[in-house]
DNA sequence: CGGCACCTGCGAAAAAATTAGCAGACCAGT
DNA sequence: ACTGGTCTGCTAATTTTTTCGCAGGTGCCG
């Protein structure tokens, strides 16, 4: 009987705090429970972000190391891992599982502007996948 | 004293169960309790869907119309809307910001190959959005 | 050295989410 | 018209989440 999970992320999906935990460690690509804290809008305790942070060590989603004297956390995943099955989901949602509706809407979210440079990078990306699609 | 939430979709987070039932609907657009019961792996009971889907309603998440006997449900927010902010949080999680990125990620799926036709279709998105940022 | 500022682990209480059963109504088929 | 199958609206119990406080430690500075 495993007491305790170890490495495999467990494939459960995590609960509300729990990925909001998450999602600031994996913007920031890792954190103390103190940065946590500060970047939270909606903070509870820095106790209670620390008993979350221990589950989820305990869960297996993230790793911890000590910086100094505090704890400071990763993710247990591959961020490109977690972003990969995070698009995944997306794309299936919303997309009706079609990649190419995915960029589509991806590319017409007008937040920030592309640069030229960016764009370029786009075109090499389209011109590579081609060359993979039809030799 | 707003006893039970009217239109504008709340802005806050589901909860697991929650999510999980919007994500079928995203998926199907529509769908009665039943559905969703057909298509949860892990599926609690009916009764217990409906619990959920009247909650959801009453939040401003879901909107019910009646077919036949049983209720029908539908996101109450534009499939696309929810496709957007769920997108802008993953760019923001996940890719630094950078819609680039995130397509990059997003054409690296390699689930299904994108047919010749769809990547004409990049082509000319990305052309497009060319002739936006540098007219 | 004494005190301030923080961190840690542990133990629980409070709040929220999840689950489910029940009675009444309705429709369709025999 | 009766029966079986399904849906609805409630009510409520159980299980999970979420939240915190407390009792040590430790490092640092005046």
């Amino acid at each position: 009987m495993p007491a305790q999970r170890r490495t495999p992320p467990d494939e459960t999906p995590l609960t509300r705090r729990e990925r909001q935990l998450m999602d600031v460690i994996y913007r920031r690509r890792e954190a103390t429970a103190r940065d946590i804290l500060d970047e939270l809008p909606d903070a509870p305790s820095y106790s209670t972000v620390r008993t979350l942070l221990t589950l989820l060590v305990k869960k297996g989603h993230l790793l911890s190391t000590t910086r100094n004297r505090a704890h400071l956390y990763r993710p247990a995943r591959q961020r490109t891992a977690a972003a990969e099955s995070a698009l995944r989901r997306l794309v299936r949602t919303f997309f009706d599982g079609s990649v190419a509706n995915a960029v589509s809407g991806l590319l017409s979210l007008r937040d920030q502007t592309l640069t030229t440079e960016e764009i370029a990078r786009l075109e090499e990306m389209i011109a590579e996948t081609k060359k993979e699609e039809s030799p």
